[in-house]
DNA sequence: TTTT
DNA sequence: TTTT
């Protein structure tokens, strides 16, 4: 009915870059994202979280993305089952990013933002009331 | 950057359709959002935001929306600038939904939830990592 | 850094309540979240998330909701890792939830929808600027 | 009944730290967020959008947080009314901030995040099932 | 200008 | 009353 998700992580490796048979990027990384509180051991948790994007911002994010990166994520959570090599039924989670923003800045001498727009394109008119 | 809102409320009045004229569909209503404690009078505080939707979705809110149904809007937030009838600037708040979902059961004997697709159709290929 | 999910859906199951060794209330369940578009077989999918809520919240759960129930969640992802029966390091995604409406109206004959107040009490002072 | 937003924008002045007569600390300032696509002019527009946080949060913004900065916000949104000049009722949007997290690097020569922890603590048992 |  |  209702499925959105926001994170803002560091990526732990450069994403990974694919393409489907038809010819459709797909790109798949994992953010690390510390939890605002420290657990009962005064130690801070993080989850790692992974992140499947496709089409043009599959590529934006093979070029602008690497590890370590700070990027924001807009998607929807998935659970995804699949077959374990152990002939079991495993299910994995991911978020399938609808809009993923660079934050981290070019380089040391520029505090600019990397940006990518989404691929959805709303149509501005004037609102007629 | 990034701009995220998910609402869920009440409808005060039935929406508001409109066509541009170009002829693109455009429904307006406020949704009534209760805030989820009280306030230091002890009264519940709400919170009347105008929620605005184009194209298929908005005829789908004009048919199956009114006054006082229950509905979850996911969409930005957009602070529109206006010249006010005193020659003065003036700023409203909107949010522009991506999608409205209704919520209602679509009649007392029904526990069902009346249910409205998104526009954007992302496909489904299978992930090849 | 941040991590914030929203879903809206139906519970699979009643609730389990359980109580941790200090007394302190917590519930799970799953959460049936139907994807907004159909796959490539023309079958609409759903995504099943299994939701924790502590506290108060844990038993208002427990008594508010049932299976079939519509009910809306915001919260955050955690990726818990857990030894499995077959001695591997296995991975599950839930989502830990701040607050929890319930969306169902009471009965048939009512169209009212059962709220929860959230456990965080903001103060609302004026704000002085 | 629920109300949740996620911006990141960058400030466009320096927060301002008030204190309300008991004491209490709050902090204001306006995000500037771009939007992801173009007008029909072809050019990118911008939402101003203000900002309050409370309590120890608003001083850790008005220690951290200067004009231009990033920043990401996680709260939501209110529609407050005020008596204007002209004797006549108006509405302002704000968004009351539950989170603010500081994303842009503390100096040139460095790539971390400035982080600031939510007030909220929640306790991190282990789930009993 | 407000809904249950 | 606007930021990069």
């Amino acid at each position: 009915m209702l499925n959105r998700i926001i994170l803002i992580g560091r990526l732990t490796k450069d994403p990974e870059l694919r393409y489907t048979p038809n010819g459709k990027a797909v790109a798949g990384f994992t953010l690390a994202v510390d939890r605002p509180y420290k657990n009962q051991q005064g130690e801070r948790e993080t989850d790692f979280i992974n992140i499947v994007v496709w089409g043009k911002q599959a590529e934006n994010c093979a070029n602008y993305l690497s590890k370590g990166k700070l990027a924001a994520v807009d998607g929807s959570l998935r659970i995804r089952s699949f077959e374990g090599q152990d002939g079991q039924r495993h299910w994995v989670a991911e978020v399938l990013a609808e809009t993923v923003r660079f934050l981290s800045p070019k380089d040391k001498n520029d505090t600019g933002v990397e940006e990518m727009g989404t691929l959805i394109d709303f149509t501005d008119d004037d609102i007629p009331f």
